[in-house]
DNA sequence: CAAATTATAAAACAAAAATTTTAAAACATC
DNA sequence: GATGTTTTAAAATTTTTGTTTTATAATTTG
């Protein structure tokens, strides 16, 4: 997971995975079939074991609070000198690559996150924590289109500084 | 170009290419040395004959209308049925792949963006079109963040109906 | 414990990719 | 128009990748 994440499926060949993993060759091939089904087993994995954890914030608080945190760990992942960005949306810009069960896993993904941010933020209109003009449902998209942005914007290695900034406006967008 | 573009550096072939364009290989070898000579080159004249066209109305324009014209032709683009992203971000999620030359590059290409971005806020600013309490610096580089978004996000093809949307909301926290 | 099944290591294969070579064709130069 | 240089087409080479096979070892099952 750790090299389709860092360096993309392409870019990572099974003689890596096998090296580095220390899984038998015939073993892997007799589990996942072929490198396609290796990826989407990642990706389940991945979405399983590292995301599901990351949206507890947005289930347990469904609310402003929640949204804020979520946006909060966005940002600080993004922050960190090592971020290696989302492992689903990595692979956004390789859809002809990789096969269409993962493009689907991925965009199943995102709905997800959206729809859980949509509903938090119905609930912080309710609370009054934003206003009554705003429609939830375009602030989520805004709020998964900066998560999109924070990925690929992480990527640079200077430009990190920012991102407290960044985290400030997009937070302020939200409130209105 | 439209190759890397599309499917970016490692799942373009230089057998691909040679097929595509006509060029003969030894000629293209003589020409670019290798494969990531190609690359680099191919990302040069992209941000020379594809981008630079696109950042004429920030230099004519360096103010609030530039950035607006700006902002909106990234969104109008990202929600194309066609739209393959931005030659130079896609490849921010392969750092390791492409050369170090190549990121450099893109690095750079995203550097003079946000300090066009930059100057035009300035000026926004001295003509009130921006709050007084504003950073400019701070606003150019989330225009920049969003930039990336609408990169990653465009790729979706669902959502697409989105974002005139989201470009009200980018607009909305500029103007504060 | 013997028989049947499954896992593993190692090598073998096949296809694709990047790059190089070779020899003929085109071009330029004197 | 002969001579040297560059370009081109085609095949050859070298790596790398994805996948399969084979033979041996381990494990399960009756």
């Amino acid at each position: 997971m750790g090299m389709f994440w860092r360096d993309g499926y392409k870019a990572t060949s099974v003689g890596d995975i096998v090296r580095e993993t220390g899984l038998n060759t015939a073993s892997m091939y007799k589990e996942f079939v072929d490198k396609d089904g290796l990826f989407l087993e990642t990706l389940k994995h991945y979405r399983g074991h590292v995301i599901k954890p990351r949206y507890e914030m947005l289930r347990d608080n469904p609310n402003i609070a929640g949204v804020e945190a979520f946006i909060g760990s966005v940002m600080t992942g993004a922050a960190r000198s090592e971020y290696k960005g989302c492992l689903m949306m990595n692979h956004l810009s390789q859809k002809h690559v990789i096969g269409p069960d993962a493009v689907q896993e991925i965009g199943a993904f995102c709905s997800e996150l959206e729809s859980l941010i949509e509903t938090a933020l119905i609930n912080a209109q309710r609370d009054g924590d934003i206003g009554p003009d705003k429609d939830p449902a375009v602030l989520a998209s805004f709020v998964v289109f900066c998560v999109h942005g924070a990925v690929l914007y992480g990527r640079h290695y200077e430009k990190k500084r920012m991102i407290p900034n960044l985290y400030d406006v997009v937070m302020g967008a939200l409130r209105g």
